[in-house]
DNA sequence: ACATACTTTAGAATAATTATAAAGTAGTTA
DNA sequence: TAACTACTTTATAATTATTCTAAAGTATGT
């Protein structure tokens, strides 16, 4: 039997918009990507480990892929690739850019990037949505 | 022995500015990817495979990593990522940005688009490269 | 509390890529 | 050209990220 308070309902609202019951598990890993202010970017074997790390009880690989691809496909989560084969994701899924530095990942607000000029899309085709990567260097 | 037209000078001068000794199979590859008139892309997996269905004699796949490795680290191939956790490689080395229809990857020249407002690098960076994805979906 | 459909989990399977080390080849030098 | 050495190729094993499987566990409606 579960208490539940005001703050744990957002969490668990979002797993079941992703069609997801609300099992201790998703529950936790809600609550981890969720519950903080600043935008987080992580791979699902960053987010395994560092949930995993603190905890006695592990909460297996296959749920975390679970989840987050849930959360994902639902909207709550935006993903994204670098140059290493591996899946980023992001809890910002505002429209965003971003700055590539090495690996590291920074946010950029949609508004501070703008176009003077872009493409049509194909025939019968649309834009879905326009992403820039702006890929850092050190000066000099 | 090797009879060396004015042709093949230019995938051997590739693989010499990438620090590779121009060895049959290196240049059978560059040849595959250079000679050519459009834009290729293409992922290891897939050059593999077109390359060495013809042939009698298979190259192996760990050349073919290196060989492309080496010409993109020497700047002769440009690699990008799209959400399945597979290196694209791009013959067209021009800055230019990129139309994602599932999966499929059309080039868009520089000049399609041009930017009204950009952000600034982070301090003691400098912008190496600014890179668009147009994603598109079908229209109605 | 029951039943049932959905979940979790460990472990196997797959896919893309990288590493290994033995046999082969290019480039240099005598 | 013969011989040498360093670089290559290759088959195969190893690794990494991810997905699948099927048995045991749990959420939810009645």
């Amino acid at each position: 039997m579960h208490k539940m308070n005001s703050k744990n309902k957002t969490f668990i609202d979002k797993l079941r918009s992703s069609g997801l019951r609300p099992t201790n598990q998703r529950v936790e890993i809600s609550k981890f990507l969720f519950n903080r202010k600043k935008t987080f970017h992580f791979t699902v074997e960053e987010l395994k480990n560092s949930m995993n790390l603190k905890r006695s009880k592990k909460i297996s690989t296959a749920t975390f892929y679970n989840t987050v691809h849930a959360l994902k496909s639902a909207g709550h989560l935006k993903e994204f690739s670098l140059e290493n084969n591996t899946s980023y994701y992001d809890t910002n899924i505002k429209s965003h850019h971003h700055f590539f530095d090495n690996g590291k990942v920074i946010d950029i607000k949609s508004d501070k990037i703008t176009f003077h000029k872009l493409p049509d899309a194909p025939k019968g085709k649309k834009i879905k949505n326009v992403e820039v990567v702006i890929r850092l260097e050190n000066n000099n």
